[in-house]
DNA sequence: TTTATTTTGTACAACTATGTATAAAACTTG
DNA sequence: CAAGTTTTATACATAGTTGTACAAAATAAA
């Protein structure tokens, strides 16, 4: 009996993903999305509720498929370290070669948001202390695959990724070469003693 | 004869500072702007010229007086490593008690402005360039003075630093703890071999 | 074809935005 | 007191903002 919903509502969330990263959440106007959207403001809040309603989608979509999504899930069949590096190797390159050099979309909204709107202030927050769990407990399965000394502070070097990643995502609004990127990675990683170059696989 | 100057401009920029940090630039309008410093829209055109001019004063105010300022200007008489490391200290003692947690202002305008708005986005651009290659400079200075080995790399540990500053000024919006937030900063100190103690100073 | 539902078009309300223009008021110095 | 300048008050133009309301059109199944 209903009528067919008429526009894809996930490519929809994927074109105002965009658009938002693009420009900011601030600057992102219900207008602005809709005429994008090739939808009315009607149909805009018919779908979506309200402005920050989108944006919720939106980030929970964005999350579902950044570069770091492989670090959550399953534990790695594959030495964490290894994953640790090409993750972190991988991050560079996509916002290396992005040629709007937007960054990173949780990052640039925790920058605009957090603290402030309180709805998705506290949820951002809590994803940024999701992530750097996720770190701690990747380097506690390297301890115990015998990957990293047993002393090591999971904790602590938990943090540091978390923060590694988090300043690559903003440096990369300023610094467009991806070499240079890397190289702010990688040396960071050395240092940390969880760089390792990835073993030739497959051969 | 003319009439003196009934508000104080520099004042002014303080307030109106503090108020695009707590707020974002975007949501920081003319209006609110105006309202904040207790004079009309009239004589915040006439003082400031735009709503982008002031964000330009508010930029320079800011750098003039944010906790990595120490880093610039004559080379130091203290050993590079001590003020490093003080100054991540500082920094890390500021941000977290900053009851509103909104990190550092330069940063947040980077992730709001970076790519999109030419003059502003093109002056945070390059302060940031010029911040990465001052901590270059300091450790160059370094390896001069026998603090660091012949052989550093100092141009990948200045990327790094400058890294190291940006993670800490986002990461300070969700991670509110004090000895966290230093735990970030005394870890990745640590594995660049940067980190040194305050010698007891004054004893 | 009728029915149930979604989508769309359009209008409205009530603000808010930036930037400009202009005349009146305030004030300090000469 | 007069001159010169800054500040204020007010209005205007033009455009945009979020959110709501409601009737008309489109669509698939019974």
């Amino acid at each position: 009996m209903p009528r067919p919903k008429s526009f894809d509502h996930a490519a929809a969330i994927e074109t105002a993903m965009q658009e938002i990263w693009r420009n900011g959440y601030q600057a992102s106007s219900v207008n602005a999305l809709s005429k994008e959207l090739g939808i009315t403001r009607s149909s805009y809040y018919n779908a979506f509720g309200s402005r920050e309603g989108l944006l919720r989608e939106v980030l929970d979509h964005y999350l579902s498929q950044s570069p770091d999504r492989v670090l959550h899930g399953e534990p790695p069949a594959s030495p964490v370290l290894t994953l640790l590096t090409d993750t972190f190797r991988e991050i560079c390159t996509v916002r290396a070669r992005d040629p709007g050099h937007r960054g990173c979309l949780a990052v640039n909204c925790i920058a605009e948001l957090a603290g402030q709107n309180t709805e998705l202030g506290a949820f951002l927050v809590s994803a940024v202390s999701t992530s750097a769990a996720r770190f701690t407990q990747l380097l506690d399965i390297a301890v115990d695959r015998g990957e990293l000394p047993a002393g090591t502070d999971t904790h602590a070097q938990g943090l540091a990724l978390q923060n590694l990643l988090m300043g690559i995502n903003i440096f990369a609004k300023a610094l467009h070469d991806e070499a240079e990127l890397w190289m702010v990675a990688k040396t960071t990683l050395e240092g940390l003693g969880l760089y390792k170059e990835h073993p030739n696989a497959q051969l």
